[in-house]
DNA sequence: CTGTTAGCGCTTTCAC
DNA sequence: GTGAAAGCGCTAACAG
């Protein structure tokens, strides 16, 4: 196979046809054939034929996308190149589809919501068999199916013997059952949602690579749903993983209205409900954003600022309130009184939007000597601001950041940033929602974790 | 519910208790308690039994814990603070289970492997009605299940008053079709299986989040699976994965011997096999990190540059080695030495790790006027190491990035950085990953994409 | 302790 | 164009 001649291509060198050229028209031929000796059922799904079947037809994988796009849009990398296009990439079809968004309008929405794949593998293909049931480990170990369940299920009920037996059988046969099954017959999956706004936030990365770690160990599977801050995305995933039977649902959100998480286990992470107590049910684990604001406030009076910059942003994380507040207090304790003009209020977190509205406020000549940030990312933007006009953290301005992230550790001289435990974080929520799968009542429904100060040099001079 | 009065609690403020104090040792009762009218089925899951029912057996949760621990340890946090911890937290039972780590030796890994749920919820709760069934809708549009079916998978053989019909009951009763059942009968899910390295890797977030979106928008969902480098919990994800009959998967990786993925859509994107050739099946994506070294470099030695420092890392990637490859070449067309001393090989990539290399050389007097780092991590501790050292970036040495992410941004004077197109790689690896799931065979089976170099001060004096 | 069996919700063949 | 019915692989009630 490697040593076929490369194709040149278009412009990405070395591209390969591992099927050289006399297949490559027949694409509608699947790669992974059907095994001939193959018993075709009765009933049942039909394996894929050669080459006719069904003919495709409805909408095709892009349909989608115009009607996910104007919520979700794909984030602009660099728009220029764009190579290696393939060929017949289907142009969305816009309008079309659009107005059918949000809801069950007619038929070629409901392909878009419901539809199938059209063209499965074959069950076997090259040599490979196909994946062995319980029925089969039944027959090897000369037990019934029940009994195999009940060995793999540890649901007791069996001899010593037997048990060893199955268990030989499994090994032997690399036997792993079939989730799907499982899932329609018990109505859990051994799948956890978890609903996130955005993971390359590298605080819910964080968060995320924890939630899995601790999901892993216990033999669970991560189903991450990014939902770009959309409330009707957020709504969208939230059916799709009640659809799919998971067993439970992590959700950074402060949206608690969902009718569809009243009979499934749901812990709330990160962010509290945006009206304190919108709904009862669910249990929510945040870090203490006020503690966390108020402390690297403190870190800034102490180290002698009275005309603290506050950088916030505005949006739906609620938590930037919360470390607001926990700023307000320190001052206010201190005896400093809040200046107007030194908040900014930031539609989105980013570096550069930070950067620009700090920048902005040197320009106009407003003086500050210190910058309590709600996030490292805009605490980055500040400290490249002051850079640039000259301005040295921290002998001139000192500077905070929130999530001690890489970001923090990177940025200048080292960034003072409020540090979250995410890892307690992750593994109080993992052991909370498997409280709940298992059918207990959590101890208490608000747990709200200490977070401490990681200083570094932008707050020592 | 919100006007109780809060308990006391330990370390955390403000712990409420929803079910008040009286059903607080009812822990088995299931707080989404069983309705009361509600059929009890002959045969089938046994909807919860109030109290007693199947006692508790087996492992708790802790148990798989000490089994995969030992290759996915934990991250450390601030391990001093550990607050919060609930109660009758089970200690990880560590010998016995770990004995038993990386096979099926007996009932207790089985039960681990496999174990079940002990408690569902009542498929009634509070209120909450039993998830409507395509029975149930075929009643109500007074038709046959199959046309429901058809009419959902827009299979054809159908009316367009039926249609019309159905589709209206449907919406009315807000219906979504289980998909555990589907995944059953067509052993395809609509779920698409990511497997990653560590997703707090900024660029693998990225990638995760454009894959995800792209998978969004075609109404998949996406299975993440953090394997930390693992090869062993990497092997386990993927019995996993088809277990649970996704419908593809992308895998980063440089491994490719998987006999479970034969049958399966795969592509495999950023990593190359580690042997070019191992094995021919499967769709490859990466992008042209050769000529990205290449970049870099060039970009060094036309800013000047005649001594270049090499930052790279050992270990799985290889892409870290095309990278050197690249600076290779450009310092050969350059005709510039290449000098052992200005070559570090690190373990792990991280910040401080490069910082303390760097430093080590510029301790040890060794001399060079640019870095070319294969990472922007590695970078950024190159920079930390340098100021510390009293030099200046770009002004003494420069340096450059790999990636592009967020940290070159933010790092120092803002860092040269060698920018992937995440999106396009994402997309295409979208595009041909559904190819293979509608059973055509793609173009090609290897596709490099260009990288552009991201130019910023650290590259410009 | 073990086997028989119904059926979870869905798709698809076959018969009309 | 439509319906009846089988059966995907598994679990759990029930009978022995």
């Amino acid at each position: 196979m490697a040593g076929r001649a490369a194709r040149p291509g278009g412009a990405c060198a070395r591209a390969e046809e591992p099927g050289g050229p006399r297949q490559r028209r027949r694409l509608h031929h699947h790669p992974f054939g059907l095994q001939h000796g193959q018993r075709v059922p009765q009933h049942g799904p039909r394996p894929r034929e050669p080459a006719g079947g069904v003919p495709r037809r409805g909408l095709p994988d892009g349909a989608l996308q115009a009607l996910v796009l104007r919520e979700h849009p794909p984030r602009q990398g660099h728009p220029a190149d764009v190579p290696c296009r393939l060929p017949g990439d289907p142009a969305p079809q816009g309008d079309e589809i659009a107005k059918a968004a949000g809801d069950l309008q007619n038929a070629r929405t409901a392909r878009i919501l419901f539809g199938n794949e059209r063209f499965r593998r074959g069950s076997g293909g090259t040599g490979v068999e196909k994946a062995k049931s319980i029925k089969e480990i039944a027959r090897l170990a000369g037990v019934s199916t029940a009994t195999v369940s009940r060995v793999i299920n540890q649901n007791g009920r069996f001899s010593k013997e037997t048990e060893e037996r199955v268990l030989r059988v499994i090994r032997q046969n690399d036997y792993t059952p079939n989730m799907s099954a499982k899932g329609l017959r018990t109505s859990r999956t051994r799948v956890i949602g978890v609903v996130v706004p955005d993971i390359t936030n590298p605080h819910f990365a964080n968060v995320v690579l924890h939630l899995e770690m601790e999901f892993t160990r216990r033999g669970y599977s991560c189903l991450i749903c990014n939902t770009n801050e959309s409330s009707s995305l957020e709504k969208k995933h939230i059916r799709s993983l009640t659809a799919q039977n998971v067993s439970g649902i992590v959700l950074i959100s402060s949206t608690r209205n969902y009718t569809e998480l009243d009979s499934l286990p749901v812990v709330y992470v990160d962010r509290p409900s945006r009206s304190e107590k919108e709904r009862g049910e669910g249990v929510m684990i945040e870090s203490d954003n006020t503690q966390g604001g108020y402390l690297a406030t403190r870190e800034l009076l102490g180290a002698g600022c009275r005309h603290i910059l506050i950088l916030k942003c505005l949006g739906n994380d609620s938590n930037q309130l919360a470390r607001y507040r926990g700023f307000q207090r320190a001052i206010g304790e201190a005896g400093v009184e809040e200046e107007e003009a030194l908040r900014i209020n930031l539609d989105a977190v980013s570096i550069d939007g930070a950067r620009k509205a700090v920048a902005d406020l040197l320009d106009g000549g407003v003086a500050f000597d210190g910058i309590m940030s709600t996030t490292d990312t805009m605490a980055a933007g500040a400290v490249i601001a002051l850079r640039e006009h000259g301005l040295s953290v921290p002998r001139d301005v000192l500077v905070t950041g929130f999530d001690d992230c890489q970001l923090a550790e990177a940025c200048g001289p080292g960034l003072t940033s409020v540090h979250q435990d995410v890892a307690e974080m992750s593994r109080l929520a993992t052991e909370l929602l498997f409280q709940m799968m298992r059918g207990e009542r959590p101890e208490r429904s608000h747990y709200r974790l200490p977070v401490t100060l990681t200083v570094r040099k932008s707050t020592r001079r």
